[in-house]
DNA sequence: GATGTTCTCTGACTAAAGTCAGAGAATGGA
DNA sequence: TCCATTCTCTGACTTTAGTCAGAGAACATC
């Protein structure tokens, strides 16, 4: 716990709410209380279910349903039940609606413009280039792995994925019926076990470990979805396979990877594991590591 | 208006309001109103005229009488008259008050660590930085250059300050009476112009015209506060004083400096300023600057 | 000492934001 | 067909945050 990356994390946070609280004046300058403009802005014009909309606000039922009433009333919404379920109800926007959502938009628009105008070109970059790096290293903060059982939904489209872009980086494809194993009963523990990386409610990355004889450890399925590259998300994934290694006993882990796959070379190097002669056959390898815990 | 970096703001705005509102949960969970809370904040434990807090926080008189009788029944502050004008009532935090708002200080720390403890050492100092950017160009984008009339309290003050600055960077010393003069009369409409940066409500920075034969004007009194240099001030105040003397039907500026003041030098080269033969006889000045508008 | 001003407080009021309990329609499964 | 469940809605209620008008004490000035 540094105490000045503390101090200047709450300046940060000081300086910031005051610029952007400024967004919700604007928005209220409407008229319109703000939960409302919020819900509008939630609305999309193809419509949307009310009980989506809840759970993406997390807003009380009859709360919402009263502020969908106040929306309607005004001309902006329309509300429908939903034809495959008459129980649950799809909002769509009017085009009074849509035409509200845009000023709303433009508002958005001028208090970010409100930012960078009073700038010169390069301080300019420099902010939107700060934004950006702030931006990815809070969203990379809020990454969570946790444990998963292999066959459960996140899991199984994180191997889909996994698969699909080998299939696309490595020469000449990928048949995950040449490569050696790593079926579902492997990755189950105690056999094994594997780790999925979560951010924003979705699976963003995956890794595998299947425990084997004397100590040793294999580590399986890594992969980092390429919308959340260079979150430090891959060595978070590890890390927890190297814990939960630790835990069942193991004192070695092995793994091994494609020429292709650079950056996860260069991670594994980065955390400690060293290139070792070829301990098995795989066919889409080429090079193999190994690190003692 | 770039619409990529006009997006990149809004993702930013977006991301970290998500992120630090987590504040205001984490203060409510205390089981006390924002509004009391953030109070208790203001008041130090030495004790604030209410008259004061009224105008920081931009409260109403009546409801801020209303909070602090609250936070009296809990026991956190006590108010007396203050003891030269009992019209005026001081507030000051109970022993139990320090006792709470350090709870409060500790939540804040906690959230910022919260940003910071899932991230590598790496990326942790990327974002400290990345947010000490942001912060500081936030801050600059709110600096305002407005024309002062050279008596004003803001100018003097500004005025004391570069004078101060000067005497202790120019080898020498520095005497004003030996310097060119810029009197409060060759500063003020139409014979010249006064211009003051402001930041939070205080002057940072200044610079003065003085509108002079066959369409010459002078530069003088440029300076910018140490508590706000790099923001780009000095750059604004002297565009501020260019589009005066465009008014005023100047087509050539001119300007001289000390060869102490590397940054001016740098400013106006870079602001299309060249090197010129002395035109005048000033002892403290090194180079002479013209520029045609 | 009278008079206007400053400062804080009380009373009366409002809007926004949200909670909670149930009613009633639609649906899925036994 | 019956029954439990899901989904939305309405009614009744609360807290927070804030506004506005004016009362009353203390002070400054003439």
């Amino acid at each position: 716990m540094d105490e000045h990356q503390i101090e200047q994390v709450r300046r940060f946070s000081r300086v910031v709410t005051q610029h952007v609280g400024a967004l919700e004046d604007s928005y209220l300058r409407r008229g319109r209380p703000l939960s409302q403009a919020r819900l509008l802005h939630e609305v999309g014009s193809n419509g949307i279910a009310v009980r989506t909309l809840r759970e993406r606000l997390k807003l009380d039922s009859g709360y919402l349903s009263r502020l969908l009433r106040s929306l309607e009333a005004q001309g902006l919404v329309q509300t429908d039940a939903q034809a495959s379920d008459a129980r649950v109800r799809r909002v769509a926007l009017t085009p009074k609606g849509v035409a509200e959502r845009e000023t709303y938009d433009a508002l958005s628009n001028d208090l970010a413009w409100s930012f960078l105008e009073p700038l010169d070109p390069a301080r300019r970059n420099r902010l939107v280039s700060a934004m950006a790096e702030v931006e990815r290293l809070l969203r990379a903060g809020a990454v969570e792995v946790r444990a998963e059982t292999p066959d459960s939904t996140a899991a199984q489209w994180c191997l889909e994925q996994y698969f699909t872009e080998l299939a696309a980086r490595v020469d000449m494809g990928f048949d995950p019926a040449r490569s050696n194993s790593a079926s579902i009963e492997e990755m189950t523990p105690p056999a094994g076990f594997f780790v999925v990386a979560w951010l924003d409610g979705g699976p963003v990355g995956c890794g595998a470990l299947k425990v084997g004889m004397e100590g040793v450890g294999e580590v399986k399925r890594m992969w980092t979805a390429a919308s959340a590259r260079g979150l430090g998300i891959a060595r978070r994934v590890l890390r927890g396979l190297e814990t939960k290694a630790h835990e069942a006993g193991l004192t070695r882990l092995r793994l091994e990877t494609n020429r292709a796959l650079t950056e996860a070379q260069a991670l594994y190097r980065a955390e400690g594991y060293q290139e070792v002669k070829p301990f098995n056959t795989e066919p889409y390898a080429h090079h193999w590591f190994e690190k003692r815990l």
